[in-house]
DNA sequence: TATTGCTGATTACACGTGTAAACGGAAAGT
DNA sequence: ACTTTCCGTTTACACGTGTAATCAGCAATA
């Protein structure tokens, strides 16, 4: 089963640190949402379930660490996105963003490495 | 509220063509997917109940159309999982693709005409 | 006119998700 | 030993979503 919006939020503080207790799971997101500690259990229990975390036994603690990568977690989603609302064509969803949003000096500047790049491998 | 994936399925449809009945939704989907009629009429239904499209009547049928354009929805879409998934940042996002997904010549020369194109518009 | 067939409207139902309270057992403080 | 505290586990509950069956009204047909 794919992991949830707010799931995901969850596996990004796993990602930046593990592993880690309920307990720091709950203060690492604390700045960034307002969740009770009862329901940061509840997405880790679900992430278990979903086998995204593992948990490993430290007295009556766990400390909880992803057992999927970031990476493999940001293929899923852009793929799945490229897919679902692009039907898969890169080009037309940077097309897209260049219109719509606004693209700074870096981000153009950076966009042009990215592709030299891609040039030059081939 | 937003868009759920099997409603955006029948905006696709309108997208392309529009007005439509009910019925002719129903055919234009079922190449894609295997939904029965009613499901396609809760799927209308719920898309007027957000507002994402408007029915006319026309007899004892009625004819559907967008109120949402794609262009709106794309960028909604968009932005949303680019901000969610990436953080916003664009570059990353395409360096994510370049790397997991094989990407054509064709698609590497549409991204560098895309840049090219942005570099001397500034 | 009685029946059959569309078409929209209402109702259904299981499952995931966001959000959390309540329970139960172990640890620690008094 | 008794109580408070902490932590994991279980249960809860409303809402959206995928997926549809059923009902009700009008139209065409027999």
């Amino acid at each position: 089963m794919a992991i949830s919006l707010a799931e995901s939020q969850v596996m990004e503080a796993l990602w930046e640190s593990n592993p880690l207790t309920a307990q720091q799971v709950f203060e690492c997101l604390a700045p960034t949402v307002d969740w009770s500690q009862a329901t940061v259990k509840t997405l880790l229990n679900r992430l278990l379930k979903k086998q995204a975390i593992h948990a490993a036994r430290d007295g009556q603690k766990f400390l909880y660490s992803p057992l999927i990568s970031r990476d493999d977690y940001l293929s899923d989603q852009s793929k799945g996105f490229l897919d679902r609302v692009f039907g898969g064509d890169l080009p037309a969803m940077v097309s897209h963003f260049s219109q719509h949003e606004p693209l700074s000096r870096k981000d153009i500047d950076a966009l042009q490495e990215i592709i030299t790049r891609l040039e030059n491998d081939d």
